[in-house]
DNA sequence: AATCAATTGTTGCTTATTGAACAATTGTCT
DNA sequence: AGACAATTGTTCAATAAGCAACAATTGATT
């Protein structure tokens, strides 16, 4: 992509979730974004349609960068599962500040949203390739396991990483793997 | 001035500042400025000739807002040179980076004959209202300061600013002012 | 001496950003 | 209610920065 583009919108974003950081949404303005980002208001105009959109594109962004940031750990290694988690948790500390704004100013409902949606396609993805061995439905169990791990993220980060990413992701992985080992595939 | 001039210029010199804490001028590349700097190389080109001419600029401007930030304090205040002084070393501390590295690596004659052009500026406007009152010439006083407090500013610099800034720009005042009161225009 | 990769300036063309202006809308204060 | 300043979204022409390609030069290695 052209690097103008991907400055200006790097601009734009980071100047946005600083002020997310000060003040709440309602009160922020494009005026104010524009002139701290030193970007001509105009300028935003043709990347975002207004501020709410603005706020959506950042919620994308940083998923797809979760996910990427999960996909380089994930490739080439004999427990995906694990090693995804670990790189889930790397990725929120390393861009804590982002994370920190997006689940507890506003927006956080569209946010859960999307970490819902991306955790639950990498679920299904997970367990395409095998049967299910007993009655309860792989539906039911994906629902379940997706909140359960959507709401310790959010803990995590919203309680300021209160253990290390050693400890979380160990436990997390842990609640996962022993109660739904036969529904997780079996690597190794 | 565009907004994009001014960012790219700042990208450009700041990453140049950067490398020369890293290595010597003569091993850097504007290929490598313009990778760090994330900058299309030809972009480097509609702005400096080659990077001896981005060293020359960036003594310029740095020299330039020196001459600003010192500027702003003068303005209204009863005693000029005194503030204007405290100005310097503020400015040298405040951009300790940029300053070390044009005053220990390459390009160290250029930086300081910059810095003498401008402090003798300064004397010479300082002094051009007042007569000489004794028998020593006016040239050669002013020579005689201009290099006893570029050498100062130098020392302070090179050796990683070992005084405070206040006292710093006392010692020197005084330095200054008991040899050469009658040299200097008498304020209030 | 010769080869090879890296760097250098320069070019033509495309695209993104800028600044300025505009009317319309909002929110605040009296 | 009316006045007022601030914000909004949009337009336009001008221009800076982008990319890709090029030949020429440099420097290191064999």
């Amino acid at each position: 992509m052209d690097r103008r583009i991907q400055k200006t919108r790097y601009a734009i974003m980071n100047t946005f979730m600083e002020i997310m950081n000060e003040k709440i949404f309602e009160k922020i303005t494009i005026n104010e974004i524009a002139e701290r980002a030193n970007i001509n208001r105009g300028t935003i105009y043709l990347h975002y349609i207004d501020k709410y959109d603005l706020l959506d594109k950042c919620i994308e962004t940083y998923i797809a960068q979760l996910v990427q940031h999960c996909n380089e750990k994930h490739n080439g290694n004999e427990s995906p599962t694990n090693t995804v988690l670990r790189g889930a948790f790397e990725h929120l500390q390393d861009n804590f500040d982002y994370y920190k704004v997006l689940l507890t100013n506003e927006g956080v409902p569209l946010f859960r949203n999307q970490l819902y949606k991306m955790i639950s396609q990498i679920l299904n993805k997970e367990v395409s390739n095998i049967k299910n061995t007993n009655d309860i439905s792989t539906e039911v169990k994906i629902q379940f396991l997706t909140s359960a791990i959507v709401g310790v993220l959010e803990w995590w980060v919203v309680n300021l990483m209160p253990i290390s990413i050693d400890e979380i992701s160990k436990q997390l992985w842990s609640l996962i793997e022993c109660n739904y080992v036969d529904f997780l595939p079996v690597h190794k």
